[in-house]
DNA sequence: CAGCCGCCTTGATCTGCGTCAACGCCTGGG
DNA sequence: CCCAGGCGTTGACGCAGATCAAGGCGGCTG
């Protein structure tokens, strides 16, 4: 089972018809976004919700579903509201770097010059606020608070960049796999979640294309993980961290 | 010869007894500082330069001094106004990993909690303008046009970062050392400096620590870039690109 | 419900880069 | 002027993780 997408989408307000196909559709329920205290809209007071829901406008992603590419024109800012959305960059010969997992309250598309950096598609159903450049930018003009939470949610962003290149650069396999473990569990609290059997819905490439890894290694590793007892593989692609403190010990290299 | 920072720790203005000694010495000119249009105080007029002197003082640094640790209250934000500087997070055990260098322009220590995520050491004799978080607040609170500047430079900042987790994820160590080349090359330029013969001030140990691989991986993939034709070493630390295109072919994995 | 396809796992082997070691060069201090 | 210590380079060797290969399993489809 995995209701958690459609529980959330649902909570997301109604997806229509026109929705899905990725058109405005009038002002959205900000109102009703379960979600907000995540997002960069958090600030915003309920009587303000009007201007976000004037410029945004909802889309519905299946699994797999693209959602834009690297060397776009970055025409728009997405924040997810439910679901798992990957972002990776390419070398030309298919080499693949993961360089982050969204979810609820993540955005993208914060781009410094006019092209988008890297590509974006769902892993699961999810679901993305639309907010196109231009009007955002008027926006976050009128309201500092919103300018101010999105600086703040970039310096956290890169704080957590920082610490994915210790972890690429310098990490083994071993470490690399706690660490993300860990990582997703601590994400999954903080979204209200539990932080323990957590939903692990990318398969093992992205993973590895997440850590700098071969999908083999990636298993290898799941599977010396569960021989050590230390972690779990339950139905529905979730994991239980059985030791969570030597788990950590792991991931610092201790 | 390397009278870089000499030079252009000169341009900062007078660096007097009190500034070395990392104490606010009153107002300093900011109307006189040559690197303003790259750091965050770019957007301030003229006339309102005058609020940031009132809260900023100058730090001088020699090779080697360190300014902050990892996990230190971070107090302070930082611009580097002449010199080069690294900041690099540890594990336990030793292993480090250099985050980034940085040059006139470059700021430090957005921090998004209350402590800096990394450690930051001067590479060559350099200077480095310090803001009270608090007082940098209020100026932010006051002036959101700096406050926009800062998310612009926090946006390059997380794009290049990106570009760095393809590079320790993916790379191969001739494509990582050509990639760095190219980077400092691209990032003299914007500085205003010769994009060719380019100053690598730093050390083959924190060369290897920036590109995930150990000093005699850099030095060995040097001398193969040299014997290649595609780079000339030459005195003070100075490297000439010889073959600039054949360079970018090497970093993009063509 | 049977067959196929994609994902995961496991095994065998290979290799790029790390590790260990030695040495040359430059620089600064006595 | 000489010596010591730090940095860079080079060589020999080892290993973590990549590559190549082969099944297994579960879910979707017809």
């Amino acid at each position: 089972m995995s209701p958690f997408d459609v529980t959330r989408i649902r909570e997301l307000g109604p997806a229509t018809a026109a929705e899905q196909d990725d058109v405005a559709s009038g002002p959205s329920p900000c109102g009703a976004c379960s979600v907000r205290h995540l997002t960069f809209c958090a600030p915003m007071a309920e009587d303000e919700l009007g201007h976000v829901a004037k410029i945004v406008s909802t889309v519905e992603l299946h699994p797999s579903d693209p959602l834009f590419d690297e060397g776009e024109p970055a025409d728009n800012v997405y924040s997810v509201t439910a679901g798992a959305v990957k972002v990776y960059k390419l070398l030309p010969d298919g080499r693949r770097q993961v360089i982050g997992f969204l979810f609820s309250g993540d955005f993208m598309g914060l781009a410094h010059n006019s092209l988008y950096a890297y590509s974006a598609e769902a892993i699961t159903h999810s679901a993305v606020c639309k907010f196109p450049r231009k009007k955002l930018e008027q926006l976050l003009e009128r309201f500092p608070k919103m300018e101010r939470r999105l600086l703040g949610m970039a310096s956290h962003e890169l704080a957590v960049a920082q610490e994915q290149m210790l972890l690429l650069g310098r990490k083994t396999a071993k470490e690399k796999i706690a660490s993300f473990l860990l990582m997703l569990s601590k994400r999954s609290e903080q979204r209200g979640q539990s932080p323990n059997p957590i939903a692990v819905p990318m398969s093992r490439t992205d993973i590895g294309d997440y850590l700098g890894l071969t999908t083999e290694t990636v298993s290898r590793t799941f599977t010396q993980l569960k021989t050590s007892n230390l972690i779990s593989l339950l139905p529905a692609n979730k994991v239980e961290l059985t030791s969570i403190d030597t788990l950590r010990e792991i991931a610092e290299g201790a």
